[in-house]
DNA sequence: GGAAAAGTTAAACTTAACTTAAAGTAAAAC
DNA sequence: GTTTTACTTTAAGTTAAGTTTAACTTTTCC
């Protein structure tokens, strides 16, 4: 199956103009007709589901293209490609643990929050009773 | 105590500059000496505290400024605070979650990866055995 | 056959959050 | 007393990840 440029930008919530420029920057090149038109296969639907998953979680578009450069040059940059993925795991349970951590001072400001106004109604409906 | 521009920048691992840029952008405004060196006192490295905090969990600096701005505003604006916490809670949760989702993609790719270079290294002693 | 979608190139614009530079004055620290 | 540090304003530059516009051609769909 294969999917027109438009097609594909639904399924990721993307504009066709953005898909044109991932491949500008060099990050998925999907094959053409001979007319022309960008048809994507199943295997560049799967390659953009792993560039948004690195997108999402904060790889710069560069480091994404640098993936797929390596993807591209086949078997003999597997640990290279590893590497990536090991680096990135790393900075991304790092990032979870500062939102963690600053979720909680966040936490303690609703709760204080909520206590205050919680103390201001009683006050309130005392003096009115 | 009182702190002066360089100590507090040192403090969050930012340069002055940062500083008196956030200070144009309406965010912290220290008091000054009588000859207008900014002097930063406890609850604005307080105030400084929960900036940072909102910024990392993403909070763009406009909005930080509105919170500050309702801060100075006095009580009356206890409810509108808290909605703005709630809200940012509810926002760093799904970004957590966000996270979590595509770091298990993350992790099977690692895995996938592992075995198959693993694979690899067994075959090739297989051969040189 | 006509509308809608796709294609092209190239450049300008946008937003966020700074950073850098210019160019000089004033205050503080040692 | 001299070297840091701090102050000012104004303006331009930077990076990321697109978006928008222009200006026009070509294909595809109904």
């Amino acid at each position: 199956m294969k999917y027109t440029i438009s097609q594909v930008a639904q399924r990721f919530g993307v504009q066709p103009h953005t898909l044109r420029f991932y491949e500008k920057e060099g990050i998925i090149s999907p094959e053409r007709t001979e007319s022309g038109i960008r048809m994507y296969s199943e295997e560049n639907i799967s390659q953009l589901e792993m560039a948004m998953c690195l997108k999402s979680t904060g790889m710069p578009l560069k480091d994404i293209r640098r993936y797929f450069e390596l993807v591209a040059q086949g078997d003999k940059t597997l640990d290279e490609r590893l590497e990536i993925f090991t680096d990135h795991r790393t900075h991304v349970l790092s990032e979870i643990e500062v939102l963690k951590r600053h979720l909680c001072k966040i936490e303690g400001k609703i709760k204080w929050y909520t206590a205050f106004l919680e103390e201001r109604k009683k006050e309130l409906s005392q003096k009115a009773g």
